[in-house]
RNA sequence: GCACCCGUAGCUCAAUUGGAUAGAGCAUCUGACUACGAAUCAGAAGGUUAGAGGUUCGACUCCUCUCGGGUGCACCA
């Protein structure tokens, strides 16, 4: 709206000879006596052209011209908004192109011509994803598809680490079960993977050489072999949930040497001396934060000779600059909240425009069984698994309540709710508005012949006026704001609650407008308007990777 | 101790990022099926936005402090 709304508002004032450097803001008041749209314009740019928001309000109306019939009134209200109301006509002009732009309904091209990486889940291959990394999986997948819907080409990608001390761990873990299927005694150490799933590897491996790998002291099969399995495994859950990566980065990359001898990492280093934010000492190498303000340093090389985990960071942020990505987004737990300022203070070092990263992190998740909360915990390998999550309430519940509420707030998963097949569960809600969209067309067809296929009678919508009809046309036209404002905000629970609210203002449409039963030029335009609507909802599940059922 | 997130109706959460009378859903109460899906809808009730100051035309939102809950603070990733 803001595109037909700004024009016409930056002609009045310049016509005007208003003069502001304030921006046009166009929002919905929450009162629709206060109008469709409102701008508070004349309140910002008051206080500099030194005058009375009311009066410099009124100024700005008699300057304003609106297309034909789009407008059914302007006013002046409260300290000096200007409140603007549609007609009817704009409002189902607007359903019409709904229904011609059909899929493609919402999309925008702010982003043509531009790339954007979107980084989530990066969990390394140490074992079966948890519920928490779910959250950020499906959080990370809508932004991707949020990116996609204004025309930015999206590279949806993986960075992951098969080499450390952890994958060391997972091999010896895994050697240590072998053993033991074996036959040996072990002692299988409490630092150890705990997790079912070790044995079963160990199981996998025991069946496939018996015991001829038992006086095998090398770790790199048993390491391998688990790698495989449990990365086969997390792709085989994400797959579920319809997650998808186009890139896998591995972090091994970034230690092969390029043709001057200096891998990624050293070259971040001679870098960033050459800046003049590296030291030595205690043996080791260190990122001078403390020019920054912060109270320690930070070691990029361990004594050890090895990279700390902020030094490939970096690294690898900066093939992301190399690789010309217009917009880099990184999707994370609050657990690497302490992680990014750092690995943004080096790429502002080393001049990047750290402008261009957005972050996006999601709090944690706890599960409500029987009104009962359960911590997550990845410890132990007990319980919190993604699958079984899944097997419990479905790939649809799953994602939809992972994204229902604001990332930056604590995520309660009931369990008990997700199941349920009432208005009570959000899912069903939503679906069941498109279910009986379809149950309802089907109806058309059979009873009345209607068939949108071939019904070019679209300009019947103009016949609607009643206030449920312009309350649901209404929303429609909304759904285009809705997706930018979610972008913006790297947000898509403001999807969810926004086809919420389409599903409600339907319901309430249907309850009030009878369809098949009105005279037959109504009841077309009304189940055009019905049409619409399951297009939005469509096309919003779409994003939101939630499946649209056609009947329930 | 330091940093980040959160604190809003009995419960779970919103509030278009500084806008107008703080809104939904559960739960509670009252109504609507000889009906295109009642898996729905209409209505009632429910609040000192944790607390105290400050900034301005205007604060749930921004600043300071206090109190509570969560998370992270290694030469682990």
């Amino acid at each position: 709206m803001l595109e037909f709304f700004s024009p016409v508002i930056h002609n009045a004032l310049r016509s005007a000879a208003i003069i502001t450097d304030k921006p046009v803001n166009i929002q919905q008041p929450a009162d629709k006596k206060f109008g469709d749209f409102s701008t508070n314009i004349a309140l910002l740019a008051a206080k500099e052209c030194r005058r009375n928001p009311r009066e410099l309000a009124q100024t700005i109306i008699e300057h304003l011209c609106f297309p034909a019939d789009t407008i059914a009134k302007v006013e002046v209200a409260g300290a000096g908004f200007i409140n603007f109301y549609l007609t009817p006509h704009f409002i189902m002009q607007s359903v019409e192109q709904v229904l011609l732009e059909g899929d493609s309904y919402g999309q925008g091209s702010i982003g043509e011509g531009k790339s954007a990486v979107v980084e989530y889940v990066s969990a390394n291959p140490t074992g079966p994803l948890t519920i928490g990394r779910g959250r950020g999986g499906v959080l990370g997948d809508c932004i991707a598809n949020l990116f996609a819907t204004q025309g930015y080409a999206v590279t949806r990608e993986y960075y992951f680490n098969d080499a450390g001390r952890q994958m060391q761990i997972l091999g010896e873990s895994v050697k240590l079960r072998y053993l033991e299927r074996c036959g040996q005694a072990i002692d299988f150490p409490a630092t150890h993977y705990q997790g079912e799933y070790i044995g079963d590897i160990a199981e996998e491996i025991y069946r496939d050489h018996g015991t001829a790998l038992a006086e095998n002291t090398e770790l790199q099969m048993f390491k391998k072999r688990a790698e495989e399995i449990i990365f086969t495994s997390i792709r085989k859950t994400l797959e579920r949930l319809s997650i998808r990566h186009d890139s896998f980065f591995n972090e091994h990359t970034l230690y092969t040497p390029d043709e001057g001898g200096l891998n990624a990492n050293q070259r971040v280093i001679e870098a960033l001396r050459g800046k003049e934010f590296i030291t030595e000492y205690d043996g080791a190498t260190w990122f001078q934060t403390t020019k920054l303000g912060q109270e320690k340093d930070k070691v990029l090389i361990k004594s050890s000779g090895e990279p700390s985990y902020r030094l490939p960071d970096i690294a690898y942020h900066i093939t992301k600059f190399e690789r010309n990505f217009s917009m880099i987004v990184n999707v994370f737990g609050a657990d690497h909240i302490d992680e990014y300022p750092d690995v943004l203070e080096a790429l502002k070092i080393l001049g990047y425009d750290t402008g261009r990263i957005k972050i996006a992190i999601n709090q944690f998740v706890t599960t409500t069984v029987d009104g009962q909360t359960l911590k997550m915990s990845t410890r132990k390998g007990n319980a919190d698994l993604l699958d079984d999550l899944i097997d419990d309430v479905g790939a649809d519940a799953t994602r939809l309540f992972f994204i229902m509420r604001g990332k930056d707030s604590h995520l309660n998963f009931d369990v008990e709710l997700a199941k349920k097949q009432s208005k009570d569960n959000p899912v069903f809600y939503l679906q069941y508005a498109h279910a009986r969209i379809c149950s309802l067309l089907r109806m058309a067809h059979q009873e009345i012949g209607f068939d949108p296929s071939t019904d070019t009678m679209i300009h019947l919508l103009q016949r609607l006026n009643s206030p449920a009809e312009l309350q649901l046309g209404f929303a429609l036209l909304d759904y285009p704001d809705m997706i930018k404002t979610s972008l913006r905000m790297l947000e898509p629970q403001k999807m969810v609650e926004y086809l919420h609210s389409l599903a409600e203002v339907f319901h309430r449409f249907y309850q009030e407008c009878p369809i098949l039963k009105a005279e037959p030029d109504i009841a077309r335009a009304r189940l055009f308007l019905s049409l619409a609507t399951r297009q939005v909802l469509r096309n919003g599940f779409r994003i939101l990777g939630v499946s649209a059922p056609e009947s329930m």
